[in-house]
DNA sequence: GTATTTGTTGCTAGT
DNA sequence: CACTAGCAACAAATA
């Protein structure tokens, strides 16, 4: 028999425990083994991503390829810089490649990439190894198992996962890794195309990633922050499996908390240390086996009897509605994450709209401001000076350490949508897509329809309050005191309402209540709440019950076609605009998402199509 | 089929 | 501090 010459390619799976895609590639016994990470311009250049995440996927990378070094000091992670589609053909047969294997991807671009990728392993004879290990269970099975639909409610989900099967049990972990061969990288380097680039606008130096297919000193090495022109992040937050394990291990010793766990019991207000698990970020990179936190705390649950949570409120709940969501997203593709074309997403006559790509029905990563108001309300939310210190400190710690308490995220996301700005949830995905560690676009999109009520979610009276919500968890407002420094030595009393404090309190304090934030900001000074709360609320929910009267949805003909609007008599005036916005300079014309009537077609600006000139089926 | 209950986590004003 | 009723009222699951 050949002897087998195996690619491991690590993708959003950076842990050596518990990986069935793993375990299959050395179940090979390979004779030569690699390894490998991709580079991938798709990710550098068209996908949103702050400083922080980046740093967070640089430390999973670091400390994986450490730990392969442990095992084998001649293996560390390989980074490939080129993109894996045009890549992998010339690897295959540089490297005399008999086996390829990696963990099934589960989001758009992924399963397009791999699509490819596995053509091309074909054509060079190569064998492709796929399993199954992002998830509890595999997500196009659960869907299957559903009826070929999404999995919208938990009940479902759960259903569905157990017809599925059981969630497979810890692997033993590697005790030994085989030698890589020869690494030959003497063939032509394909550059990427740079434009466009998300994330331009953090760079504060030239992107030199690409340089050469095997990095500036030809070692493989894994690419730094300064390499990519980005300054340093600002979390405190470091990422990778050992750190992960850890945290795991020490919150599974404290079997009282383990057991008990219920999310709404946890506070948002709490942050050092969080008052949940803080693994999602982990999650997100695979430097943690969901399967294997699954079974780890399903074993405490189970061992301490009487009195221990259960799904959904449960740590195991938490699992479950993740794997709820990436099925969701499996069942839809690509439309789960926008309104337009999007079967099971309620549709609202939100501000700021997305702008839909009518060749593809895919939104262009572009807007629609109908509204210079609610585009002001949109800028202050997503900066931290919208004047009500609660939604004001969550989002700058967002912003700071890219990660939020999920009621946290609860809070912002209904104030942004249903219950105040009346802005589309879109626009907060985008926010959080961008600045969140443990960014999930299945997780994310998922939980921005629950919250705007558009999916999952469906009883918009229940409002979050910017006042009282937070003062339930934090009387003292310790996390606006240290988010919101300009606020810190306000009495307690008002640290929630400060435009409600005394002149001499406001004096003692050291602060005015000034401007909006935003336009010349002044030292000491924090803005004035850009409304009336209760006013908006009212507003927003006679809004929401006139579009739940409607009862479109995103795939619906007039939806798509701008005739919408007729059933919306006064959309652009009274109940969704509200008193303080008489803007009407456009009409309502730029409202409509399909038909852009006089207005220049909308380039693709973060698709796979612009990315790869690829044709959606 | 209809009626009732349930659903990860609202707010206020009470006991 | 824990719990409840009333607020106005959605959709899916269950009886």
């Amino acid at each position: 028999m050949a002897k087998t010459r195996v690619i491991y390619w690590f993708r959003t799976d950076l842990r050596l425990h518990d990986s069935p895609a793993l375990k299959a590639a050395l179940d090979l016994n390979p004779a030569a083994f690699w390894p490998i990470f991709t580079w991938d311009p798709h990710y550098v250049y068209r996908a949103r991503g702050g400083l922080n995440r980046w740093q967070f996927l640089l430390d999973c990378q670091n400390d994986l390829s450490k730990s392969m070094s442990k095992l084998n000091p001649k293996l560390k992670l390989f980074v490939l810089r080129e993109a894996p589609q045009s890549l992998f053909p010339k690897l295959f047969k540089a490297w005399e490649v008999t086996h390829l294997v990696f963990e099934k991807d589960t989001d758009s671009y992924g399963r397009e990439r791999d699509q490819v990728v596995m053509e091309a392993a074909k054509k060079a004879g190569v064998v492709v190894i796929v399993k199954s290990g992002r998830t509890l269970w595999d997500s196009d099975e659960v869907v299957k198992k559903n009826g070929g639909e999404p999995t919208m409610s938990m009940a479902a989900l759960r259903a569905a996962g157990g017809k599925v099967g059981k969630i497979p049990r810890l692997i033993p972990s590697p005790q030994r890794l085989p030698d890589p061969g020869e690494m030959p990288v003497d063939f032509e380097q394909d550059q990427p195309d740079p434009a466009p680039d998300l994330n331009a606008s953090r760079r504060t130096e030239k992107d030199t990633g690409y340089k050469s297919i095997a990095g500036p000193s030809g070692d493989f090495a894994i690419e730094t922050m300064e390499e990519l022109g980005f300054p340093s992040a600002t979390t405190p937050h470091r990422g990778g499996e050992s750190i992960a394990l850890e945290r795991l291990d020490k919150i599974i010793q404290d079997t009282k908390y383990t057991a008990t766990f219920e999310k709404p019991n946890t506070s948002p207000a709490q942050f050092d240390p969080p008052a949940t698990s803080f693994l999602s970020p982990f999650l997100h990179f695979g430097a943690l086996s969901v399967r294997e936190f699954y079974w780890r705390v399903q074993d405490v649950v189970d061992a301490y009897g009487k009195g221990a949570s259960s799904p959904p409120t449960s740590l195991t709940g938490q699992l479950l509605f993740r794997d709820m969501y990436f099925a969701a997203q499996a069942a839809r593709g690509a439309v789960f994450h926008q309104t337009a074309n999007n079967p099971s997403c309620r549709f609202i006559p939100w501000h700021l709209p997305s702008k839909t790509d009518p060749s593809t029905g895919i939104v262009t990563g572009e807007y629609h401001v109908d509204s210079d108001t609610a585009e002001a309300w949109f800028q202050r939310w997503k900066h931290g000076v919208t004047g009500f210190p609660w939604i004001d400190a969550l989002m700058r710690q967002l912003k700071q350490d890219g990660w939020i308490h999920h009621l946290g995220r609860h809070s912002v996301a209904c104030f942004l949508t249903r219950g105040g700005c009346y802005v589309d949830w879109e626009r907060g995905a985008e926010v959080f897509e961008e600045w969140l560690l443990d960014h999930e676009p299945a997780c994310n999109a998922g939980n921005w329809q629950w919250l705007s009520c558009t999916a999952f979610f469906a009883q918009f009276f229940r409002c979050y309050s910017p006042v009282a919500f937070g003062r339930k968890w934090d009387k003292e407002g310790a996390l606006i005191r240290k988010y919101v420094p300009e606020l810190k030595d306000l009495d307690a009393k008002y640290i929630y309402e400060p435009w409600k404090a005394p002149l001499p309190d406001l004096k003692k304090a050291g602060v005015r209540i000034k401007g909006d934030g935003l336009s010349d900001k002044e030292d000491r000074t924090y803005p004035k709440p850009m409304f009336d709360f209760n006013e908006r609320r009212q507003i927003c929910l006679d809004a929401m019950k006139k579009a739940y009267d409607v009862g479109l949805h995103g795939a619906d003909k007039q939806v798509l076609d701008g005739s919408w609007k007729e059933l919306f008599p006064d959309s652009d005036t009274s109940e969704v605009r509200g008193e303080h916005d008489t803007d009407d300079e456009d009409g309502g014309k730029k409202r409509g998402r399909e038909s852009h009537a006089g207005e220049k077609r909308a380039k693709p600006k973060n698709t796979i199509a612009a990315a790869f000139k690829k044709q959606k089926k």
